[in-house]
DNA sequence: CAAAATAATGCAGTTGTATGCAATAAATAA
DNA sequence: TTATTTATTGCATACAACTGCATTATTTTG
């Protein structure tokens, strides 16, 4: 048995039962108490259970937060959303796709902003109700759960009767020649839908996005406003886009 | 053998026994750890697995909460909700209300049932989100955001054209007089509106929320099939519900 | 087609990790 | 308090993983 398996084991223990006990495990896993004790003291140090005497309990709930996302490079992509927030002006209509930029950004929001926001991401949607000022709209259908945002045509239906002023859509790709373009096809068509519907198209990503390519087109980069990336605006690798006459923040 | 084919055989494995073991690897496949190692590593840095000490497992689906929102009296309402499980049939369309008490309802919801779920309540989707054989339709519109769920006629609009099994109602205040009453006018009618729309209403609550009233009338108890407290089915309390025809779990 | 470049694989030596054991310390219970 | 249980520490052993290198396929190029 592997140790990854054997920790897993355990913390799958500790939420059926609200605890452990090192003699029990040890004798159920058949091995020392000493790997055990040692297994309990990792968890406890990466903070998924409390080490008691004689075993472990749940931790207990932090409560700052609303939730708990995990999101890879928060601080590269935390100085990426600052820059947009230039963007963000009192009385706008906003339309936001998913996506974890999209989530930080959400979270920079400043709390002073009025505006009215639609989203269809529900990890979008539990920030912005933590916002005092914002009105923000929720875009139903059916749910994509991996992503946890809502796709099909009732999104498109919403989407498509939106005047807003701007959106904000994430990356997954996108390169000079395709410009945006999507792994999944719904997601696409939910994109072109928000572009249409907005005045103004900012996409936010790193730039490690910069220069690739997936199956579905969401549009070229004539249709694209503004683009925002970790990148100084100056860098080569941004040149080509700004040709193409997109401003890079 | 081909590389690729071996490590589909890998990923194929892997699925199966939730985790591979680099030594069986290397016997099964007739070839030596050092292969499987960079095989694995390859896998890893791919994102499709995690490399552990000995072998790998499956990529770790997020932390088991998504978010982490404070539950008062979460173990009684566990209790209560544990019981309206028996309710649960596969192949159902429920709708479910907002409110912790069926947020603690979704947390429970066994992972082999298979059904669909509407619902208006944006910490039970991310709940739900979850859950891997859950149809899960999100009711846009107007968020409510201190209680974030939607409200207003958009959602009023959806949940009258649904076809449901069963609904399930958290409860604000219930007397056998008033029946099911709200504080909030929105609320009310939505939940008019969720009891139109299903075959059968079962609504979940803790005994403090008996004989208590609001200004804004649901339904009286005639058109409550179940209801679920954390009381004995037997207690005295539960009594005049009974009389009024209403199942008590 | 042959030659060269590239990739894949296995091996040996080294380094790192996991585990159990014994001795000792700390915490709990009587 | 003492006796008992649980934890910690250092150490030895076994095994897993990494490194660099040689060998063998495979692909690319002239």
């Amino acid at each position: 048995m592997l140790k990854a398996e054997r920790q897993k084991y355990i913390m799958t223990k500790l939420i059926e039962d609200q605890k452990v006990v090192t003699t029990d495990l040890a004798l159920a896993l058949d091995l020392s108490e000493d790997t055990i004790r040692r297994d309990l003291n990792e968890l406890d140090s990466k903070k998924l259970l409390e080490k008691v005497y004689g075993g472990a309990v749940q931790v207990s709930r932090k409560s700052t937060d609303v939730f708990d996302i995990y999101i890879s490079a928060e601080e590269e992509k935390k100085q990426i959303v600052t820059k947009a927030l230039s963007l963000l002006r009192d009385d706008q209509v906003i339309i936001m796709s998913g996506g974890s930029t999209n989530l930080v950004f959400a979270k920079l929001i400043p709390a002073n902003l009025k505006a009215t926001i639609y989203t269809y991401s529900l990890p979008i949607a539990m920030q912005l109700s933590q916002h005092p000022n914002i009105d923000l709209i929720f875009i139903g259908g059916k749910m994509q759960k991996n992503a946890m945002v809502t796709i099909g045509m009732d999104v498109i239906q919403v989407v498509s009767k939106i005047k807003a002023d701007i959106c904000f859509i994430g990356a997954s790709s996108i390169n000079v020649k395709q410009g945006l373009t999507e792994i999944g096809y719904e997601i696409s068509i939910v994109k072109k839908a928000m572009i249409e519907a907005s005045d103004k198209v900012v996409s936010m990503f790193s730039s490690d996005k910069l220069n690739t390519k997936m199956p579905h087109s969401v549009c070229d980069l004539s249709q694209l406003d503004t683009i925002v990336t970790n990148l100084d605006p100056q860098d080569a690798r941004l040149e080509e886009y700004k040709k193409a006459g997109v401003l890079v923040l």
